[in-house]
DNA sequence: ATGAAAGCGCTAACAT
DNA sequence: ATGTTAGCGCTTTCAT
């Protein structure tokens, strides 16, 4: 057991091992082309006893493939991104595929890196979160010849193509819903993040809709960083106390949502006759709460699922059609929180 | 704009294009050797104007480097793993590593297949969650020659070197400060994951330490899948209904330790002093939570960090020394579910 | 059914 | 400071 040379094993140890050429055992390594049986087994047995694990890297250099597909996110600790990457992993997991993560913290620089750090893999497809991104990071996509899909958010121009919802849309069906159920005081919560143009998005589609009923957002408070929950809580206190008049209160996600939910409801307030609530995203979370908040569905795992079917159809042939643009239509869910 | 060739960029086109060989291009590309300033500023030009984005797989074949850590863990949806991944990726960000994902669902076959996905882009390094592996997962590891980290459990034997805390400690201790509150009927509710090993050996030295006390588990309840909140309250109705004596209930997780503690509130029982509750892992979660859940930290981010840093520093120094088992030791955090 | 030769796009090592 | 040569470990293509 001297195993004194630590070079990773090639395909020309397997070779040597198993008495056929390198060529064969690639084949056989691969399913390809025909091979008999008895070679076929010698060298999987070779193959096997030496431990030998093909080294991809010339594989891709060779072949000019690679089955990775680059997903790009801004996060993974939202709890909306790992339900996509479910989705995209579920549809990745029946092809030769195989999803590689990228975080982007929401900013267009680490975007931008994180980008070129994924083509320069060659990946065969991309999946990036938004519909904006900078100059440059466009330029590498459209450069790149690969499938490009954008999700999360169609109001917007894709590179490529995009499947999503219409966060603007989603904003204004919330306000519909809200002044239907006669609330007219009416205040927002939100994260404190520029970047994040689908929040903001929500917010104005939600001000557009309200303004068309004649109401306006009577006040906001915003937050950032620390634990979502508690942050609810305390975003909530402090926006009654600003405003004790409020009726309504819009959450940008429904962790905070849940927050408040807790806090209003040890405040022993009247629940949705006295103040209703929304978040949104329908995240699994709100099932266990003491009562169902209202929130809209953001079809994060069908997102995920038609993105990699996308990637995964266009793969297999370039000239597949596809459409350049998908909206999924998320639907109200009115819990216990907001009259309807 | 005639682009019809969709052949992706090489070093050639950007030395054609600037008048410079390849490999000078090379260098300046990667910061290496002495160039001029002029020619670099060239070169940078060239390259930009292009829109080149260098090939990393024939780079990688070339130097025989890989800047790539493999980082293999359960799932994604766990709340836990995130945490080591932000760890992992804030001392990776100082380092010209990467790291790259790859999800075993729990399966040891999963684990085989990603692990051996994995090594075949020939990475500088491995972190994987648990010290329980198949053998031939343990085998390709040992077979790699590179330096791996198992994370998350130190009660076994590493392969090459192990950072995170022993469970079976985590257990016998809050065993231990249970029966030192006073508890004696206690209820066990967790997992029906039989390879959720760390779980188990919680719960092992939990059995453990309570018998040394003349105490047993008075009646456990299960669960998968669905919601953890709702799941949380479902079972701990269901256990009480079962052994309405019970005074203590462990749960083996936060979130299902939540979903109870709200169960319970809702009840109007009287905590910590009717019946005492206790969690694991210190999600940021339980602190907009209307009691704090007694738990116990799991050290997600600190393992994540330390594991990345015993990487880094051997992959710049194949015989850098490294401690081969490093166990953090978790703190009982009370809240306000557990008399002290 | 199997093998031999060429080359994928880069970088190490050695010139100059 | 810059260029030349060889070759990384595979797969493609073409022979046999």
């Amino acid at each position: 057991m001297a195993d004194d040379d630590p070079r990773p094993l090639t395909l020309r140890d397997v070779s040597e091992a198993s008495g056929v050429s390198e060529m064969t055992v690639s084949r056989v390594l691969r399913n390809r082309g025909d091979v008999s049986e008895t070679t076929r087994a010698r060298v999987l047995e070779a193959a096997k006893t030496l431990g030998y694990v093909p080294n991809k890297i010339a594989g891709a250099l060779a072949s000019q493939r690679v089955n990775l597909v680059a997903v790009i996110i801004p996060s993974m600790r939202n709890m909306v991104f790992p339900e996509v990457m479910a989705g995209i992993s579920a549809v990745l997991e029946d092809t030769e595929l195989q999803p590689v993560v990228g975080v982007t913290d929401y900013t267009p620089e680490k975007e931008e890196r994180v980008l070129y750090e994924m083509l320069s893999w060659r990946p065969s497809g991309v999946i990036i979160a938004g519909i904006e991104h900078s100059e440059a990071s466009k330029a590498m996509l459209r450069a790149s010849g690969i499938p490009v899909v954008e999700i999360m958010d169609t109001d917007g121009k894709p590179i490529d193509c995009a499947v999503g919802i219409s966060h603007r849309r989603a904003g204004r069906e919330m306000a519909r819903a809200i002044l239907r159920a006669g609330y007219q005081k009416i205040g927002f919560l939100g994260t404190k993040m520029p970047l994040d143009y689908r929040a903001r998005k929500r917010f104005e589609g939600f001000t557009e809709a309200l303004a068309k009923g004649g109401v306006e957002v009577m006040e906001q408070e915003f937050y950032s960083g620390g634990s979502a929950l508690k942050k609810g809580r305390e975003m909530t206190q402090a926006i009654l106390e600003r405003e004790p008049e409020l009726d309504f209160l819009y959450y940008s996600n429904d962790m905070i949502g849940a927050g408040g939910l807790l806090y209003l409801l040890e405040q022993g307030r009247d629940i949705p006759g006295d103040i209703g609530l929304a978040g949104f995203n329908g995240v699994e979370l709100l099932e266990g709460l003491p009562r169902r908040l209202a929130t809209m569905d953001a079809c994060r795992a069908e997102i995920g699922r038609k993105a990699a079917e996308i990637i995964a159809s266009r793969v297999n042939d370039p000239d597949a059609s596809f459409d350049s643009v998908i909206e999924l239509t998320p639907k109200i869910a009115y819990g216990d929180t907001l009259r309807h």
